[in-house]
DNA sequence: TGAAACTGTGTCCGACGGACACAGTAATGT
DNA sequence: ACATTACTGTGTCCGTCGGACACAGTTTCA
């Protein structure tokens, strides 16, 4: 699973040339799963899509679940470069490109849960986090629970406000939020305080990323000056 | 589905009396789920577990999808009453009373991917959550959101440090580490900031928690106490 | 010029979710 | 009382999935 991940595979010297690449394989499903979500990612569409037969793909991958790992390491990318920055401003921009990755591949919200091998893409992600709270005075456990707690938080929004398509849990968040206010106007005196505060709210755009983010580094900010005391 | 959370249908005045209840069945599901994992709860299989076949539970539920929403809604259950408490205090402990629901039941971070039916307990979680922020000064939305990130940062620990059981994904934590540190020791020109982070990371028990509540909550109430003046 | 190693293919299997027709059973209307 | 109606649980069948395996064709090395 690493070794597929990161590459390290030495040509085989005897035999026919292979006629796939890997990297093929996984762009293959990357535009499925973009296209109809993870679900359509199968062995055999997968393989529809490239002239060659199912168990072919076999020759290059183990397995579905490694396939799904390239995949998502692939369709992660690489994070975009950016000039130095404090590291706040870093950081938020750090955040959001991980969302516009999101954005981008909603079905990365399903490939990645769970613990599981990460790929040289996903660490450079990670990397370049940590990057912006080397100096920040924080030990080095810190500036990972830091980034952990912002990307969770991506995750979170994303979760909330992206539709995976195809997906049968592809709900319409109009759909959701039209039920949701269905149960809470029939059944306000069991949810009073989630009535209310759905009642004060306005129609909040994707306004949930800015604010907790916010919320977050004014905390990580509130623990780093307090470091530098 | 939503008519199956909240338990609303008429029972049928003719016909057998059923054998099951949909209570029952979902039971059974959540103790497969728990033994063995998500993966492992299969129409057959919770028919198995039951004196009834396969088609017989399709009387009960439409539809697999159907089934892991109720099981996710019991398996989740009422938060734990507490008595009455600051706000800080008491998102906290709601917050640890969540993640001791995920470690409780792991794959309830499988079943809970995506936007889907809210029933009617995890509407009470976040009651319940939005009451500790009800006397805040915050608005509704703020309130939502606050407890959004809250909840994002629980999960995503819980996803970090709890192993779910039988599933494809279910690597050991100290294999990937083992992994990770492997390849950054090889390649820690790679990933400079990211390898040192980690030296100087001692081993980080779950503190990630308490760590990253503690900066989420400083922030929210960084924002409290700004508009409290 | 074999022999060895590798590629792509075809066939087969068990498990899955689910459609559908069927027999048995309990309440209803006449 | 009895036929009708509505419901329950069952058995059979289908398409799709991931994957094991044997096989034929192809390239390279001894």
């Amino acid at each position: 699973m690493t070794d597929l991940l990161w590459g390290r595979q030495q040509p085989p010297s005897r035999g026919p040339k292979p006629a796939m690449t890997l990297d093929g394989i996984a762009r293959a499903a990357i535009a499925i799963a973009d296209a109809e979500g993870l679900d359509a990612v199968s062995m055999q569409r997968v393989a529809g899509e490239l002239p060659f037969t199912k168990m072919a793909l076999y020759r290059y991958v183990p397995g579905k679940a490694e396939l799904v790992a390239v995949m998502t390491d692939l369709a992660m990318g690489l994070p975009p470069e950016h000039p130095e920055r404090p590291w706040r401003e870093a950081l938020k921009t750090w955040a959001l490109d991980l969302y516009a990755g999101f954005e981008m591949h909603p079905w990365l919200l399903l490939s990645t849960v769970g613990r599981r091998a990460l790929g040289p893409n996903e660490l450079t992600w990670m990397d370049r986090g940590v990057q912006a709270l080397a100096g920040s005075g924080l030990n080095g456990g810190e500036q990972l629970d830091s980034l952990a707690v912002i990307a969770g938080h991506v995750r979170t929004i994303a979760q909330q406000s992206l539709t995976l398509p195809g997906g049968t849990t592809g709900t319409t968040e109009e759909d959701i939020t039209a039920t949701l206010t269905e149960v809470l106007s029939a059944q306000a005196e069991r949810f009073p305080s989630l009535a209310a505060a759905l009642g004060t709210a306005a129609g909040s755009e994707n306004q949930g990323l800015e604010f907790g983010l916010d919320r977050i580094l004014d905390g990580i900010e509130l623990l780093i000056t307090a470091r530098k005391d």
